[in-house]
DNA sequence: TTCCGACAGTGGGGTCGCAAT
DNA sequence: ATTGCGACCCCACTATCGGAA
């Protein structure tokens, strides 16, 4: 198949706003590719490369290269080609994969190129990823939606379950099921506002701290142990530790579900920032481990002893896992029956929070583990901070909020009667907020700087925050962790928006 | 007819590690 | 040695479609 098929189809499907004619269109597509073929085209119209990871980015990908006339690229070629551009490594690789890039670009058309340039940098942007592409898999082949949707989960990847079924029909879904060595999607969670709210919505379940690590699936087959990232990264030889922890527990053949985390002497967490860079550390493991040892505390277990747990309600799950790990290694929990406990769930939440933790997971004691999806029947509820914070610049959109303020720049005061940056959002505004803001920032404008326009510092907006974080990056020595936009302050003055110095003094246990 | 679950899009900061400077 | 870049961790929120209620 050439890669020009692709590149029009994928136009096509980001022209077309209805989802069921998405689906049709990618549908139409995968019953015509060959079968050879289709472990290229099944990821390529989902807006990913089979490769994954290139080393090529934005900067090899902004030089301009005069496109072909005319179409001749075959999809298998083009994959051939990266996949030989991802094995180049070394002295030079660079400025080499940069080269085999233009080559592989000079012989596309304009069309083509746009499509190539999306993929290698993650941003087809057609309104079509996996999600839509399982859905076109499955009308094209004529097996349930929810079936190959749960194979895909089980597979960790949509390729493997697409290849099996084009070539082997609907039957081949039974072969993909829950096995031991074999990563999973985990199941992700919704946000609540509030306890009282998560409980409403749920009735009975359980309150868990939620801990800010890194989540963590470890699969144990006898003494063999691997560990997986939420995105199924085999992360297991950069954590010796989880190694060990998992083989002392009891059972012998199991899939649990967690978050790897770093204490102090105390028993106090560690900072995300300490935590993640410990995980990150891949050369010299043994010394990142003496200076930052961590612990695995698991909350799920999918699979004991080659039972496929997943169906099951959370109460039977929970029961098996307290059944192998011992209490320090399991995340602390409240079981609440409904509304009526809410001021034990409430006190949880407090003495979580007391300990250092980013705040509580409330889980329906009925639901089944549903693997990849963010189901509602898991709410986290955290303490939300705000501020007011005064605008100094605002950066241009992209993709639908082109020709947009997007992306504002924050300053809080300073002693000096200045403004000191904060840090980013685009988070937080309606298209309304967005239309409204564009003009107003125009109005404040001093300088176009061609990414935006830097401000006169007088419009306050009010920001909320998840916490404190170090930064070198920022003149306060400190950032907001996940800003975004709860509503502009007219009705306040600059001279009003919040300082450098409270913001400090709230949150002391973050030293710039 | 209205409501709501699922999805895609729009990007944020930090850290590590490799290659280039 | 330092800097730039890509990969991968953490993540919030809104708009929209289309099936459920």
């Amino acid at each position: 198949m050439l890669l020009t098929r692709l590149a029009d189809v994928s136009r096509e499907v980001a022209a077309t706003s209805a989802r069921s004619r998405k689906i049709a269109l990618l549908a139409e597509l995968f019953r015509d590719a060959e079968p050879d073929d289709v472990p290229v085209v099944i990821p390529y119209l989902a807006g990913r490369l089979p490769q994954g990871r290139l080393g090529v980015g934005w900067k090899v990908l902004s030089r301009p290269v005069a496109p072909a006339d005319a179409p001749s690229l075959t999809v298998r070629e083009v994959d051939a080609r990266l996949t030989e551009l991802g094995k180049v490594s070394g002295t030079g690789s660079q400025a080499e994969r940069a080269r085999l890039v233009g080559e592989l670009m000079g012989e596309a058309t304009a069309e083509e190129q746009r499509f190539l340039l999306g993929l290698i940098t993650g941003e087809v942007r057609q309104g079509a990823l996996d999600a839509v592409a399982v859905e076109g898999l499955a009308e094209a082949t004529g097996a349930p939606s929810p079936d190959v949707r749960r194979a895909v989960m089980l597979a960790g990847s949509l390729q493997t379950v697409a290849q099996a079924l084009l070539t082997d029909g609907p039957t081949a879904l039974d072969r993909f099921r829950l096995t031991v060595g074999r990563p999973v999607l985990p199941m992700l969670a919704h946000t609540a506002s509030s306890v009282t709210e998560a409980i409403g919505k749920l009735g009975a379940c359980a309150v868990e701290e939620k801990l800010d690590g890194i989540r963590v699936q470890v699969h144990r087959d006898g003494d063999s142990v691997r560990i997986y990232t939420r995105t199924l990264d085999d992360i297991t030889d950069r954590l010796p530790e989880l190694t060990s922890a998992a083989l002392e527990l009891r059972g012998s053949r199991f899939v649990l579900d967690g978050e790897v985390i770093a204490f102090d002497d105390t028993g106090r967490p560690r900072s995300f920032q300490e935590t993640a860079g410990r995980v990150g550390s891949r050369v010299d493991v043994a010394t990142a481990a003496r200076a930052v040892p961590v612990s695995p505390v698991f909350f799920d277990a999918l699979s004991v002893d080659d039972r496929d747990l997943l169906d099951l309600p959370f109460t039977e799950r929970h029961a098996e896992l307290a059944r192998l790990v011992p209490e320090p290694m399991r995340v602390r929990r409240a079981v609440v029956s409904g509304p009526e406990d809410l001021p034990a769930a409430e006190e949880f939440l407090k003495e979580t929070l007391l300990r250092g933790h980013e705040g509580v997971v409330v889980k329906s004691l009925d639901a089944p583990y549903s693997a990849g999806r963010r189901g509602a029947s898991w709410l986290k509820v955290k303490p939300v901070h705000t501020l007011d914070l005064v605008i100094l610049a605002a950066e241009w959109g992209h993709g639908r909020r082109t020709g947009k303020l997007s992306n504002l720049h924050l300053g809080a005061r300073t002693a000096d009667g200045g403004f000191a940056m904060l840090g980013k959002t685009f988070k937080g505004m309606t298209d309304a907020m967005l239309t409204w803001q564009t003009e107003r920032l125009k109005e404040l404008a001093v300088e176009d700087t061609g990414w935006g326009v830097t401000v006169r510092p007088e419009l306050v907006v009010e920001i909320a925050y998840d916490g404190l974080q170090r930064s070198t990056r920022y003149p306060a020595g400190v950032t907001l962790r996940f800003a975004r936009v709860v509503r502009y302050r007219e009705d306040k003055r600059p001279e009003e928006a919040d300082t450098v110095e409270t913001l400090l003094a709230a949150h002391p246990e973050v030293r710039p």
